[in-house]
Parts: C-alpha cells; structure tokens; sequence
RNA sequence: UGUGAAAUAGAGAAGUGGUUACUCAUCAGUCUCAGAAACUGAGUUACACAGGUUCGAAUCCUGUUUUCACUACCA
C-alpha cells in the first residue's frame, strides 16, 4: 500500500479506475436538475496540446464537479471540429489522405486530455468529420435551403408555404427577406414560369441559397474566405492575400436575422466586450435614404440614349478589335470558319442570332490575334464552344492562356461544350443572359480597357440592386442618386455629393471636359489592393464628375465627386458631404476647396467645427433651433410627406459564404439540374465525401470533388464544393445531448431537457464568426420547431489566453560567440543578432549549456561569454508556438510535478479571463501544497495518523471558512482564489495538528474539483471509503461554527493603526467607549487631553480622533 | 478612430470604506559531513499619478497618465 505521494502512480490507477467504472457516464433522463457545460470545439491539430489550451477545460471541469456535486445533473462533453484546413494542405503535399491525418491528431488529442483526468462523458464524443455527424449538418442545410424568413412574424418559415403565396397572389404583397434585385410577379406570370424560372427565383428566397456575389478569394489558398476569416486584407490562416472576385456561390442568409441577433443579446449572460463585437459586426444603423436629381451639363454619354456602349465617341474604334498586322489574315480565317460551322456552333447561332436576347451577338469575330466563336461587343462578352479536342492537356493549357488575355483586354470569355449545347441548350441559354445583365453594368470596352472586369465588384448585393439609380429613359431630367445617411438633420449643410469609385452610375454622369480624370481616378482607385485603401486612411484622393446634384431641401446646385473614401459595398455607395459634422467630409472638404457650411450652433469660433456633432440647428430653415435628435425626426418626416426618400435601416452585416473550394469538407448535399440546385433525397444522406485520387483543385480550377468519378445524382452532376468550417461547428452543441441518435440529430426529449448551454467557456477570438453563426442556427432551427430556445449559449466566459515567455540569446554577427544578457550593452545594436532558444532548456533564465550544443549540431562548437559563470537568456512574451521554441507541453508538466499540479497551478495563474504568460515560478508552491495535504493524513513514515476525536470550534472555524470563501469564488466563476483558501487551510489545519477524519474528508469535498487524483486517493484509502468521491456532496457552509463571542478590535489613532484590544460581543458601543478610555495604550497617546470623538463600529474597530 | 478591460512589493496575485491575504523569488535559522528536501522565522514605508469626500480610502468621486485586447474610412 502507498503511503507516501506517488503522483504518477496514483494517477494512473485512478483514471483507469474512472474510466473502468463508467463514472462519467452522464443520462438524458434524471429528476435531478440539469446543468450543461460546455468547451470550445477544438481542432485536432498536430501539434497537440500546449499547456494553454487546457486552461478552459480544467475551468469546465472543476464547475462542473462542483455543480455535480451540489446535486445537478451535469453534462460536460467534448468532441472534435475534425474537418478543417491543415489535414488538408497536409494531404496536398503528402498524399496521406486528411482522415488518416485527422484520426492521429485526435489519437494524440484524446491521449493528452486523459492525462489531466477530465470528467468528459466519453460515450458522447462527437466528430464532425464523421458520416454519422455530418449526415445532421447536411440535413440541417437542407433545412435551410427548404426554409425562408418571414419579415411580418420575424421567423423562418417552410417555403413551400411562400411557394402557395406565389401561386395565389404572386409575390407583390409578400414581406420575406429576399435579394435585392428579386423581380416583383402576378400569380399569373408565376405560373407561367417554368420549372427552372421558378427555381431561379426561388433561390432569391431560400436562407441556404446559390448567388454571383463578390467574395473574399484567396489565391494562395485557392479558397473563398468568410468576412470574418479576412483581417486586414489578409487571410486569418496564412496571411496571404485576399482579393475581391465575384463567383458564384452557397450563401447563408444571416442578414434575416440581423435584428433578432442583435435583439437577443440582451437575454444573453456574456462579457460586454464580446456583445459589443457583436453588435458592431452587425452594425445596425437607422437613417434615411435621400434622393437627388442630378444635373449634368455636357454628358459624355450621348442624350437620350440608355446606350452605354456609345459612351465612346467614335463607334467606328469599338469594332477594331483585331490585331491589325494580322487582320487580313485572321478575316480569311474567320470568313472560311463562318461557312463552316460545326453542329453545335449552328444550332446556337439560330438561337442568338437577329437579337433573340435583345443583343446583338457576332460570329467567328476577330479579336486580337484570336477569332473568338461568338461575340456581343455591346456586352464585351466572348462564348466559346469547345470540341473534343479542348479536352486534351495542350489544348486547355492554350484555351486558358487566350480566356485571361481576352479578360485582360476586358472581355468575358464563357465557355460551352459541344454537348451542353445541344442537349442543354436551355441552361447554356440562361447563362448567357445571366452573363450578360452582369456585362451590361460594365463600362464601354473603350478607354476602361485598364479597369479589369473583375475590380467592378467591391461590395455584395450592390450588383443588380441600384441599377434603377439611373431611371433611364426618362432623359436627364428624371436621373436621381440615393443618398444613405444617419444624420438627415445636417441636410442643409451638404456641399457636394460623393460616389463611391466602383459607383456603375459614373460613366453616365461624367461630363466630356471631366472624362479623361475620372477615368484615370476610377482605374487608379480601383487597381489599389483592399490593403493599400485601409492602411492610406488618411490621404484624401477624389475626382469630380463635372455633374450637379439638387439638394431636394433648398434645390442647391452641389457638385458631385468620386472619392475612394465612399465604400460600394455599405449603404447605397453615395455620401452626402456635410464637411462641418463628419470628419472625412471635413478632410476632404479642405483637400479640394469644398465651402464648409455650419449647421450647428457653437461651431461658428471653431477651426474644426466636426468636434461639435451635436447641438441647436441653425442655418437649416425650419430645423433652426430644433435639437439634434428633434432635427432628425422632423427632416424625415419632410422627406416622407414630399417623397424624397424614405426612412431606411441599414446593416453592415453580409451574407456568409458557405462554399469552400475544398475537399476536406461536407459534401453540399445538391445536385444540379438545368443549371438549378434541387437538394438530394432526405433518405439518400449522408452523402459521403468520395474518394479523390489526389487533394488539389483541377487543372481547370474545379474544386478537388470535381475529380471524384460517378459524382452525380439522378444524371445530374452533384455539387462540388464544400461546406465551410463553421458549418459543424454551428450545432455540435446539440449532438452531445444525444450523439447516439440515428433517427434525428437530437431528440426533442433531448434538447428539451439539456437546453440551453448554462456555461460556455471560450476565447474572444470566436466573437463574430462561430458564436454568431452557432446563433444563427440556433434561432433558425427554434423557428423551425426543431428545438425549443433561440439561443444556444446562455452564459459566456472568455478565457484569456495563455502567452508564451520565450527565450532569446544574443550572438555577434558572423561569429558563433553567444553573450549573456547583461554583456549585451557593450555591444551595438547593429553587431548583435537575436536568436529564439528553446524555453525547455533554459530554467530561471539559465542557459543549459550542454543541452543547447546538443540542441543543434552547429551549437556544438559555439562560443559562450558568460556572466558569474552563467549564460543568462534574455525573455519576452509573445504567442506560444513553435516558431519561437517556446511551446510548453502539459505532458512534461506532468511528468515533472503531476496532473493535479498542473490543475491546480493553471488555476493559480490568475483570473481566467486575464491573458498571461506561462511561467514555471510558482508551480512548486502548488507541489508542496499536495505534500502538505498528504502530511496531514500520513506522518513522515509514512503511516496514517487520523483521529475519530471530535473536531474542536478552532478546526470547525477555519475549515467553514474555507468553505465559505470557496463556495463564494466558484459561484461567481473566479477559479484562482479558492487555491490559495485551500493553502491557508492547510496551514492552519498544520498549525493546529488537526489529523481528525472528520475535519479532513470534508476538506477533501471541497478539494475534490481541483485535484480529482489525490483527493481520491485520501478518500479510498486513507478515510477507508469504498465509493469514489465524485459522487459525494459540496460541503456546506454552517454560518455557527463562525459566530465568536468576543473580537479583536483594531485600534486607531487619528485613523491609524495602533494596537488592538479585545472585548465581548454583547458591549454596546457606549461601554466600549468607556473602557477604550481607560486602556493603558490610549492613555499614552491621550497624554492626559480628551479625545475630540470616539469612533466605534461594532465588530469591526474602534478609532479615536485626538 | 472607437469600444472594452486593467494598473497592488523583485514576479504572479487576493482584497468593493476599517487588522492588507496567498505562491514564487530573497535572507536567516533547524536538520545534515555537505547539498537537496522538509520545517521555523524575517524583511522590503506595494496599492499608477494629482485632487476631493470621510474619524478612517487600495476600495467612493473628479481629472490625468500608462498598458493590453478588439475594432478601424460604416456616412
């Protein structure tokens, strides 16, 4: 039998002995009351574990032995977030296929975790890369894709139901959440669509949805990115750039629930920080929407006609487009092709020849060195029809040289096969004109040659929306700009409009003596990376377009500018500049020479009048003296009454992007037909993720699925992108409530009885990606009767991170001669290099010598200068990882001290929300605590020294306050603070030669949470139970074994402290009073006077002013 | 730029108006041939700064400074 402390030991056998007993095993169904905590999902990474991450699980662990303890039922799980990057681009570079990768991680995951003794019911463990999960994430996709929002009731809704509506009144008087440009419908009109009609419309509807949008793509990693995985222009994972591109995606429609995420915040128990990212994230701003006529003196666009290809002045230049050295030769050439058409170019031809589309479409047109199959200059659009031999290698390669050279002259090349067009003619029909409503927003071919196509995008969902900006056909009379601004009431302060550069309004309202500056400003402007423009804040660039705008308040003639400070993408991608209440304005305003009109009272003295927003209205007309805030409400109501505009609500929120271009991924369970998405049968799920024969994307950049063979569903060809990170992470929550489940993705009976999570533990770094997309579904699976709470998290703690201390040595440049820290000085900067040393061979800043040779073979004959006989290492805090060779292992933590250590020690760091670096000063307190505990129940032989002796008022004291104060912290989640309540027990139980078993086994209750292994051990074997005390109760707190009959009082004079004396409880203040008096100390400081007044507040302490 | 959090001994860190914890590091002692371990004890005018309220302020109020995190042209 042990009797001395043998952590590795005791360990071992008590962890086999939990897992042996099934002692975690935790049922859905109970009459105790439920507690569910949770962590944040991991990913299995290769590297493991460092000692940061089990920072929160520890946390998790002990509150959710303690909750046990105090009689709830507890669930406490853990899975893993197993489909995710780095097993992927693992796979691109080995081979190895990411699930042989992913099980290894986890292998080594689970390994690690085990060793820290969590109380994780291991039966409930969940991956998400599993079939049996990822069956439940596409099934929930489908959900969506079969659901709407409905605006009038604020909830989704099946669309089935918005289809019925379709059917008896068109969708003229249906308020649902739907794209911009959704076309408005009779019932007639809708049921003379056809099927794939009304599928494409559909699809502007549905809440999982296909849509051309601009996305975040990321060439380095060949993926499209999510608004939240880009920081700063660059990708969160890699930092490699990120550019705009538009691409046809899977969206999410999270902007339905833009307000009930925000609303929702209120009910919900989490840091104010992370409510505020959100809140910003989502970014709700209530304003209004202006119109403004527009006045433009000499269009460069000819009057009256909507045409934008006559944008150019001299048409004849639109149709030399050929290389004119080759011309004769290439005309031949098309001459000969032209008589000899292959199948399939005939049978298109008759459909698009003589303006079928209402555009004019050539044939076997030459363009450059090319002749291109089909063309509409109008549109710069190019289709192409490949034959069989556009299938070999050479071909393609060739084929995608001439696609990029005629999108560099600004056309866009669409592609068709031989059999697309003849047996799908009617898809291969719909993307022409899809591909050719997106063209016509473009610019002329002229001039804007420069401006790539592709740069047109910045923004989603500005696409087709504010083409009306521009009510064409009316002449120049009707053009109006819309206006988004918050601040209506400084209407009369506006002194110019601006666009934004990507504005599609601006050829038409550029004025021939402006032509040449704006076409240079736009090309410029939009040639800067997304980076340039966030980090050149400050530099003031415009253009003006030489067009006026009516202030529809005072009919003011202002002049409109274009300004890259305009963002496309927010709002309407027009600012009313009004320089003397907004900053940027103001900037700009100065920069060009712009009048500055002040509108607020107080601001007429000042050099920058922006410093005062808010105030009394003057020079406004009839808004002078109104308040701010009265200002506005009356603007908008003159807006209204006179229909200039309408009140608007905006959001900064986006759409997500749900596809990813990868394989390592849910397969999107949808198959195409006609070009539409249908969802694959319910039953036919899980679809599983095939087998590919290698990871990258094809050589014609189709995702890696697109390499899978038989990839298809009722003949049609299945979708080959992936489902995003983010999208098993959404839900995960729910399958540890019943991850058994074959039949759904978790009973009802289930999700009713764990609900919501009563404790989420967690990073911040989640703030606006998961935590809101776990939201999102959250509501929208409520709103589908799936489960009964909006909300998945109740209360949230955000655990700091733990930073990493690395060391550093400093070398002289071209030597192999080390300095240690303090030498440092001697030298110039310039001579020295800093190099990063591994932190597991350097202890108190100590460099060990020996270790560092062996380290690296070219340390072996370094040259050290040292300090008193040592190398000291210089330190600096930075994040833990590999990189900086300062990556500390749990495992070696354990290995050295023992597991309950390390709990315990992580724990003593600080509070959990701090961020703080790792350091090993300090654990050995931790350590001895354990040995110290262990004397109390065995002597220094090591043979148990318990008494049955009923415990005494002092030992009964100390140990209720302990478990007072205990109790206190855990309620209120402070999880460092009891460490030391349970040193200064031990102490005192020491101090006291307290060995009693009564005494001691409640201390091990109230122990057990932080150090499961030791306390076991006591429990068992030293107090000679036979059940484990994971099933015992909290201690409770007895307020009696507290109360005292007299006290020790401090005594000050003149508020400071002199000396205490001690009286009973039961003197009143007036007694004390007399006897303070009369004590010898107070005497001596009285020197015989009367003191001015006597303080004394019972129980706490007695102060005498003299 | 905005928002949030914070500042207590050499280091980490408790403490929401009244006796300033706890751990490491430091120093001394006991034990030992010696060291380690263990045990006993000690010390450092520690409450970011400047005012104010109070018999009494680390704690409440006002202002300032600094640090960290997130965010960043959102009209």
């Amino acid at each position: 039998m042990s009797t001395e402390y043998t952590p590795k030991e005791i360990e071992n056998k008590w962890q086999k002995y939990w897992q042996e007993n099934n002692i975690y095993h935790v049922e859905n169904q109970s009459n105790k009351q439920k507690y569910y905590v949770l962590d944040m999902f991991p990913y299995p990474s290769g590297a493991g574990l460092h000692v940061g991450h089990p920072l929160g699980y520890i946390a998790t662990d002990i509150f959710s032995r303690y909750k046990k303890m105090q009689g709830f039922n507890v669930l406490h799980p853990m899975g893993f977030d197993s489909f995710g990057l780095p097993a992927e681009q693992y796979a691109i570079e080995t081979g190895q296929h990411p699930a042989i990768t992913t099980e290894k991680n986890i292998a080594t995951f689970k390994n690690q975790l085990a060793k820290i003794g969590f109380n994780h019911d291991t039966k409930r463990e969940i991956q998400t890369s599993n079939p049996q999960y990822y069956t439940w994430t596409q099934w929930i996709f489908q959900q969506l894709f079969n659901s709407y929002f409905d605006n009038k009731i604020q909830k989704a809704d099946d669309i089935s139901i918005l289809i019925d509506n379709f059917n008896q009144n068109g969708n003229q008087d249906i308020d649902a959440v739907c794209d911009e440009n959704t076309p408005i419908f009779l019932a007639s009109e809708w049921k003379n669509k056809s099927e794939t009609e009304q599928q494409q419309i559909l699809l502007h509807y549905r809440l999982a949805f296909i849509a051309e949008a601009s996305v975040n793509w990321c060439p380095a990693l060949g993926m499209v990115l999510a608004n939240d995985e880009v920081k700063d222009g660059l990708s969160e994972r890699g930092g490699h750039p990120v550019e705009r591109k538009k691409m046809k995606q899977w969206m999410m429609r999270i902007t339905a629930y833009s307000d009930r995420l925000l609303d929702n915040l209120q009910t919900l128990d989490w840091s104010e920080a992370v409510k505020e990212m959100q809140r910003n994230w989502i970014g709700k701003s209530m304003g209004c929407e202006i119109d403004f006529e527009i006045v433009c003196p000499t269009p460069a666009l000819p009057e009256g006609e909507g045409d934008l290809s006559s944008f150019s002045s001299e048409k004849e230049i639109l149709f030399r487009t050929a290389n004119l050295e080759k011309w004769q030769y290439l005309k031949q050439n098309g001459r000969n092709n032209r008589k000899n058409p292959t199948e399939s170019e005939e049978f298109l031809w008759s459909k698009i020849r003589k303006e079928q589309l209402n555009v004019k479409f050539r044939r076997q047109h030459t363009i450059d060195d090319f002749i291109v199959d089909f063309i509409s200059l109008k549109n710069n659009l190019v289709i192409e029809i490949d034959g069989e031999y556009h299938l070999e290698k050479e071909q393609k390669e060739y084929d995608e040289m001439r696609t990029q050279i005629l999108q560099e002259k600004g056309f866009k090349v669409i592609r068709f096969t031989n059999n697309d067009v003849l047996n799908n003619i009617n898809s291969v029909l719909d993307l022409i004109k899809q591909n050719l409503t997106e063209q016509n927003s473009l610019t002329s071919g002229e001039g804007w040659g420069g401006a790539k196509q592709n740069s047109l995008t910045s923004g989603e969902g500005w696409g087709g929306a504010k083409q009306n900006s521009l009510t064409s056909g009316e002449g120049w009379g009707g053009a109006k700009l819309t206006a988004f601004t918050t601040r209506i009431d400084t209407i009369f302060g506006v002194s110019y409009l601006v666009l934004a550069p990507e504005h599609e309004i601006i050829p038409t309202l550029t004025t021939k003596e402006q032509k040449n500056e704006v076409e240079k400003y736009v090309i410029w402007a939009k040639n800067r990376s997304e980076r340039d423009r966030q980090s050149e804040v400050k530099n003031v660039s415009g253009v003006f377009t030489g067009s006026y705008a009516i202030n529809p308040f005072n009919q003011e003639k202002i002049q409109i500018w274009i300004a890259d400070y305009v963002l496309a993408g927010y709002g309407t991608g027009v600012v009313m500049g009004v320089p003397s209440s907004d900053d940027r304005d103001f900037r700009f305003a100065k920069h060009f020479n712009l009048s500055i009109r002040l509108v607020i009272e107080g601001t007429e003295k000042m050099e920058n009048p922006t410093e005062k927003k808010y105030g009394k209205m003057i020079n406004s007309d009839f808004l002078n003296g109104l308040d701010t805030k009265e200002a506005i409400k009356k603007a908008i109501e003159f807006v209204e009454k006179n229909n200039l505009g309408k009140p608007k609500i905006n959001f900064r929120l986006r759409d997500a992007a749900f596809s990813r271009q990868r394989y390592w991924g849910e397969p999107m369970p949808v198959y195409y037909k006609n070009g539409m998405p249908y969802l694959i049968d319910e039953k036919k799920l899980p679809l599983i993720l095939p087998e590919i024969n290698e990871y990258k994307p094809t050589s014609d950049g189709e995702p890696p699925l697109a390499r899978a063979k038989n990839w298809t569903y009722e003949n049609g060809q299945i979708e080959t992108t992936t489902m995003p990170g983010w999208a098993g992470s959404s839900w995960y929550f729910l399958r540890y409530m019943d991850n058994q489940n074959t039949e759904t993705f978790a009973s009802k009976q289930a999700t009713d009885y764990w609900n919501q999570v009563d404790l989420y533990v967690g990073g911040t770094e989640h703030a606006v990606g998961h935590l809101l997309y776990a939201r999102f579904w959250t509501n929208f699976l409520c709103d589908r009767g799936f489960i009964s709470f909006q909300e998945p998290f109740k209360k949230m703690i955000n655990q700091g991170m733990i930073q990493g201390q690395s060391a550093l040595m400093y070398r002289l440049k071209n030597t192999n001669t080390f300095i240690s820290l303090s030498l440092k000085k001697n030298y110039k900067e310039e001579e020295l290099q800093e190099l990063h040393v591994d932190v597991n061979i350097v202890e108190n800043n100590i460099l060990d010598i020996e270790a560092f040779k062996k380290w690296r073979s070219d340390n072996q004959n370094a040259d050290f200068l040292l300090e008193d006989g040592k190398f000291i290492c210089g330190s600096q805090v930075e994040k833990m990882s590999k990189r900086w060779y300062n990556v500390v292992n749990p495992d070696d933590v354990i290995e050295k001290y023992s597991a309950d250590t390390l709990r315990l020690y992580e724990m003593f760091l600080g509070p959990l929300e701090q961020y703080k670096p790792w350091s090993m000063q300090g654990i050995d307190g931790c350590h001895k605590f354990l040995k110290r505990l262990w004397r109390l129940f065995y002597n220094n032989e090591g043979t148990l020294q318990l008494s049955n002796d009923t415990p005494t008022p002092a030992e009964l004291k100390v140990l209720h306050k302990c478990i007072k104060g205990v109790t206190e912290d855990l309620e209120r989640y402070s999880f460092n603070t009891p460490v030391s309540k349970f040193m200064i027990l031990t102490s005192e139980l020491i101090e006291l030669k307290c060995h009693k078993k009564q005494i001691l086994e409640s201390f091990l209750r109230l122990l057990v949470p932080y150090t499961p292994h030791i306390s076991e051990e006591l429990w068992q074997n030293a107090l000679g139970n036979t059940t484990s005390i994971y099933h015992a109760d909290f201690p409770i707190f007895d307020e009696k074994y507290l109360v005292e009959n007299s006290f020790d009082y401090p005594l000050q004079i003149n508020g400071k402290m002199k000396g205490n004396i001690t009286f009973t409880i039961d003197l009143s203040k007036e007694e004390i009073e007399k006897l303070v008096i009369e004590n010898e100390l107070v005497q001596k400081y009285l020197e015989g006077n009367t003191p001015k007044k006597i303080v004394v507040v019972p129980k706490k302490i007695i102060n005498i002013v003299i």
